[in-house]
Order: C-alpha cells, then structure tokens, then sequence
DNA sequence: TTGTACGCGTTATCAA
DNA sequence: TTGATAACGCGTACAA
C-alpha cells in the first residue's frame, strides 16, 4: 500500500537527523521528549517499518530463528512448533520451520541456508541427525532430545528441555501392569534416540517391578512415525508375537494407527489387548476408543522454548539451568 | 565451525577483486575461465557461503517467502506447507510460516514483519482474513481460497489454486444418497468462505438431483476446525436434529471427532449414519473404521504454488492461466 | 541533545 | 575480462 520510507526521509519530514530517528525507534541514547513525539507521529502516519534486512544487516544477525523438526504434519511437532512460534512472536522473532524428514541430507541444506540467513538461533525439536556441528557457537535450544547422544565435542552454549521421559515410560508400564495385562510390547521409532531409550527404560523398570518378564523380542522399531507405521508394527505384533495382551506405543500417531488395525480386526480394546500412547495429541483424545496416554507439556515447551533462546541470544542466559526437565501426567482413558 | 569469511576475503585469496568473486558466484557477466576456477577453488575449500542478508538487501528482496496459514496443527494444512516448502527449497527459496489462528491482529503483525523481512512474496492456505491489502504489488498465491471474496479492490498480481470444491461437495453428496441416506446434515466451518460456499452448492445439487429435500437449519456451522468442534457439532446434530442418516463434514478433522461421538454413542455407522469428510488426511485412513471422504490433490497444490510464485518472483508468470481448478477424488471408505 | 560519517557484505555501474 | 566504487537502509562511534 504505502510506498516504503526509509529513516533519511523520516528524518527529513521531523527536520531531524536519521541518527536521532534511529534514537528513538530503538528507544537508546537521548534525545528530547519533543523531537521523540514528532518523529513517532510521523512514524505513525505513515506506518513506516524498519527494513529488518538493513538493520540485521548492521547488527550481524537477524531477528529470526530456525526450527529443525522431522515432520511438521505429525501433531504433536505442529504443537510444538505453534507454541513456539507464538512465544517467539511476542518477543518480536519470526521462525523458519525446516522439515527434515528424518533426513541428513535436507537437514544439512536447510541449516546452511539458515546460517546464511545469519538467523540468530536454532531450536532442534526430537531431531536425531547429527549433521549439525555447524550450528555451534550460536543460541542452540534442544527439545525432546537430548544433543549428547549424537555429537562429542559439544559446545557449551545450548539449552535442553525434555520431559521426564523415564517417569513417562514408568506410568505407562504401571498404567498397563494395572489394568490386567501381563504380556507386554512396545512400538518406538528409533531405539538411538534418547526419548526412546528413557521411556523403555521406565517402562521395563514398571514391568520389573511388578514382577512381568520382558521379552526383547516384543520391542518392535519403526522408521518412520505416522498412523501407516502404527498399523504396520500392530500387524507384525498380532501375527508374530504369542499372547500380546497390552501395547505400549511411544507416540499416539503410531497408536492412533495400531488402534484402528486392532479394531478392525476385531480384537476388543481394552479386553483384549490394552493400549497406551505417548504425548497426548487432540486425535487422541477425541477418537472413540479415546487414547489412554502420557501426556506432554507441550505448551510449557514452547514457552521455555522461546524465552531460554531470546535469553541466550541477549546473553541472559546464566539464570537458567542448562537441562530442564518437566514433568509427564498419565492421562487414563478407554483404551486401558 | 568456520569463521565466516567475505568476498573480499575471497578475493584476496583468489588475487582478484570482489567484483570477480561476485560474477562468478552469481555466474552473469564476463570472466576468464582461469579465475573462476581459482575462484570456485577457494569458494569450494573454505565452503563459503555469501551472506543473503548483504545480498538481499542489495538486491530489494530476500530468498523467503512467507506463507499464511490459519492453523499449522490442522494435518491438511500441514501436509499442504510441507508439499510447498518441500518444491520451494529445490529452487532455493525458505519459508516463514505463519500461524493466524483465524485471527485478523496476528495475521496483521505478522504480514506487517513479513514484508518488514522483504519476502520475495506471500502464500496464503485458506485463510479467511481480509486485512490483507498491504501485501499488494508482492507475487501472491492463494491456496484453497479465493481472495476475490473478501477483498474489493484487488490487485492483479495473484494467483489462485483450489480444488474443484463443487465437484467434491457433487461427490459427497451423491455418495451419501447413494448409501441410502435421505434425511441429511453437513458440518464446515465458516459460511463466508469460498471453498465452503463451493462445497454446499455441489452438494446441495447433488440432493436435489436425487430428489431429497434439505433443511437449511441441517446445516451445521462451527468457528474452528478441530476434532472437539467435530464433537460439539455432532453431539447438536443427534440431539437437535431429527431422523439424520447421513453427515457429509467439510474437513476430516471435523470428521474425525463427529465420528468419534457418534460410535461413543453406540450409534452404529454407517448403518444408521453415514458419515463424509474432506481432504484426506492419513488419519482418516487409519482409523477405524476409516473415513470415506474426498481427496485433495496436496502435493500438487504444493508443487504448483512453489512453481508459480517463483515464477512470478521472476517476471515469468505470462504463461499460466490465473486461477487453476484441480480435480478431486472421492475415496470411499468405511463410513458409508 | 543532536548530527556527521562510516561500515555491515553484497551487487551493479562504469571505466579501464 | 577486470577492478574501483557507489549504493542498499540502518545503527553507532565520535564530534559538536
């Protein structure tokens, strides 16, 4: 609509130099109280916006921030991603969301890209590649995974926040254990990723504790997490493996989609076979039978996100701890 | 890991001068073989990348490209953005993506640091807000929409895609009817938008042509798409409705919830209602018992709003026809 | 409190 | 075929 303005020509219409006009946008230095109000009525008649390429051009990087995120149609990274993006908004950042696809290759160029972009941080959400050594030395958030696992020589300059992922497994076990079942499987999506390795590892400690034998053989790894891999791994378990009686899927896509083959098979759920997701999205929820799960904090996430990377980008960062860890709710529904 | 160097670093090291350097990375204007090698060498070795903040700023735009979308976690919208990013990056282009929540202020703010950002031009995926016009004079697809709707004074500089939402509203109905339904409802999401418009008229002819009479008081309006607004619907339709066999939802999220209610309920589907979505997502695939709904083609729409707006980004969009209807499909599933 | 002038890293113009 | 230099729009010493 409005043709762009640049701060000389504000300056010139206020009768003032660019370098005031530039005082009072970024409200630093002095200047006084009646110059301030001429230049902000101009400012706002005309609506003028700064030219962030200019500015971030200046101050060596800009007021955007990068997303790696394996796939941005699984709804519980969507919930991720949209709380994320809202915090990040009130704090004036924009996101650019990167789909890896759970592959090196696209992860790579994406990232190059958003180097050159000079974005002023990285926030990795349940990315497994470890392709990312060149992110270093700029304001790394890690959600839902754990960095270690992947890279060596780590820079120090990161922040993590994760769920009590060996308390989710836990309460999932438990939840299972009570409900009557005694045979037991698991479906993850990738044994190598911290989560996944936490959760098994409460859920055997579940299963040990009330006295219930785990067969490895009944932990079943997909590639890929959709409704399809769910159904896949369910078929398997139902063909493959004697006397299933519960399942416990580490994320509620692969559960919405084992769920659909049990019944359509007309394997009676809970009676039969118990089922347990992870992460509690709306699908879950809402679908009949609705989904017992482990519901994580995705709001909170986002939040924590947002204000830890804007913190570390301004060098706030000291007051935080560097690993955050929240807690999980088991959420009981008719599946168990 | 690399300390970031310029072109004129590069050009020291190559003995020649950034001018060089920046004809050869941008292969325009003349050079002798001899130093664009030596220039690729050094380009290749230190695995410089030019800033695209520098460069955009020069050049009055930068490689993004924003898009508006009312609702990320929604599974259509997501598989739409993922299809379009997925052709934009083959030709070089990031996304910003930005979440409305059918809210007409955040659209605004964002727009308004979008253009702030220079974005070479604007995707717009069935977003219902009009507060739009100062996009104006930047390349514009539409998605799923049509801008002409809400906006008066329309530039010429757009683009539309859709689908043949007539069709797949002619498609859902007759299925319906076909099943054996006589009494029907539908469920969208807002009256006002061409897509949905577009859907009842095909299927409101579609029951007209078998001879059924509607009820506009069937005709189920809710604010947002989501599986609890699916519930909510339905949970009025049985309660309010009389004598309904049959329920034709303009979105699978929609779809997905209302089915839920329904078997919750005991009421057996599709014996006693038939149920219809829209878009095809894979939940609906999964889920038991699955959806029968109508197809979207979404990687086309994704590969040909990528394709155009670069295409209009460079001045080259003489060759295609404006608007651009795409055929849909109905897939029959379970429900009817 | 204000203004001048430089530089951020590119591309494009013009002259050589 | 090259190279010096002027923009692009902004922030910020440094001077006034």
């Amino acid at each position: 609509m409005q043709e762009k303005l640049s701060v000389k020509e504000i300056a010139e219409m206020a009768g003032t130099s660019v370098a005031t006009v530039s005082r009072v946008i970024n409200q630093n230095g002095r200047f006084s109280k009646a110059t301030e109000k001429r230049v902000l009525e101009i400012i706002e008649q005309y609506n003028y916006q700064p030219n962030q390429l200019a500015r971030s051009l200046r101050v060596q990087h800009s007021q955007v921030i990068g997303i790696m995120v394996p796939d941005i149609t699984n709804e519980f990274f969507a919930n991720i991603i949209r709380a994320v993006q809202e915090h990040l908004l009130l704090q004036n950042y924009m996101t650019i969301i990167c789909n890896t696809n759970e592959s090196g290759i696209e992860a790579k160029k994406q990232l190059q890209m958003l180097l050159a972009q000079k974005v002023s941080g990285v926030i990795y959400i349940n990315n497994g590649e470890n392709d990312v050594l060149e992110s270093m030395n700029l304001p790394t958030v890690y959600i839902d995974r754990d960095p270690r696992e992947t890279q060596a020589n780590l820079d120090e300059n990161y922040a993590m926040i994760e769920c009590d992922n060996i308390q989710g497994g836990y309460l999932a076990g438990q939840e299972l254990v009570r409900k009557g079942a005694r045979k037991v499987a698991y479906v993850c999506y990738d044994k190598t990723l911290s989560t996944i390795k936490k959760r098994t590892q409460g859920f055997l400690t579940a299963l040990e504790e009330a006295g219930i034998a785990f067969d490895p053989a009944y932990g079943i790894d997909v590639e890929e997490v959709s409704t399809g891999e769910g159904i896949r791994a369910t078929e398997y378990i139902v063909n493959h493996l004697k006397d299933v009686d519960g399942i416990f899927y580490m994320s509620d896509v692969l559960a919405v989609g084992g769920l659909g083959y049990l019944l359509r098979n007309g394997i009676p759920v809970p009676e039969k076979i118990r089922v347990m997701g992870f992460d509690d999205i709306s699908t879950s929820r809402n679908i009949y039978p609705s989904l017992t799960t482990i519901r994580q904090p995705v709001e909170e996430f986002g939040c924590l996100a947002a204000l830890r990377i804007v913190d570390m980008i301004n060098g706030k960062d000291s007051t935080w701890q560097q690993r955050q860890r929240l807690p999980v709710e088991l959420i009981v529904r008719e599946t168990t």
